[in-house]
DNA sequence: ATAGATCCTGGACTATCGTCGAAGTCAAGC
DNA sequence: GCTTGACTTCGACGATAGTCCAGGATCTAT
């Protein structure tokens, strides 16, 4: 599929995509005509490649990633040892959410301690 | 009190607590000899500024919110919209971590299933 | 064969958030 | 008085992550 389709399906831009393979985040093959091919697979793994995005990893960390998944197999251990990393960042994260939360809970309290109501 | 002891005290480098005065997010005092005179509520204040910034909010959102601060009293309702609709902010990105999270033990999950230990 | 849509590359431009350097100023200690 | 160190301003530079444009190629439908 070509490189429009692929951006409506996947819901990034073309320009970002186009990036992305500069980036080698992304390895795509051209059609004789020399277009982008993607693959049905591929969708998925740019989805993939999102949600470790949408979750603060550097694009430079994601091609490591990247760059494990494109070599084969042999590095599903190296892949699952960063997952597992990654993992307890998301862990750590989800912690500075939780106690931001009090902290903000707190601090609105006060405010309606004060008779500040809040509404528009 | 000078940017270099503000800086130590707040854990902020003094190239950006010039940066954030000149985006208007903090608003200091200078002393007889034209130097940064920094007050000990400033402190909670760039500490506040700090966290908001941790949880996502752009530097010119945080200065709405410093605007309304400077302005006195009377913009406390603003500043309570401010940080409720900042709270379901927050409240959203804990939804998508936790959601994430478990996207990851899944993506994880299937690693371990096919034998793959991670440990290196 | 030609129009119109879509795509190609390379490089320029933008936004956000700093980070730093140059040249000059100021206060304290010797 | 002079050195030292911390400070001043302003503007340049850098990383990160896009976003876009020009000029040309290619594909599809008529």
């Amino acid at each position: 599929m070509q490189i429009g389709e692929f951006s409506r399906i996947t819901g990034i831009g073309a320009y970002t995509l186009r990036y992305y393979e500069k980036k080698g985040l992304i390895r795509v093959e051209r059609d004789p005509g020399g277009r982008r091919d993607y693959r049905e697979a591929d969708v998925e793994w740019v989805k993939f490649i999102k949600r470790l995005k949408d979750t603060g990893m550097l694009l430079r960390d994601i091609k490591y990633y990247s760059d494990l998944r494109y070599a084969g197999d042999q590095t599903m251990p190296e892949r699952m040892e960063l997952l597992l990393w990654h993992r307890s960042f998301v862990e750590e994260q989800q912690r500075k959410w939780e106690e931001y939360r009090k902290n903000l809970d707190d601090k609105i309290e006060i405010y309606r301690a004060r008779g500040v109501s809040g509404g528009s």
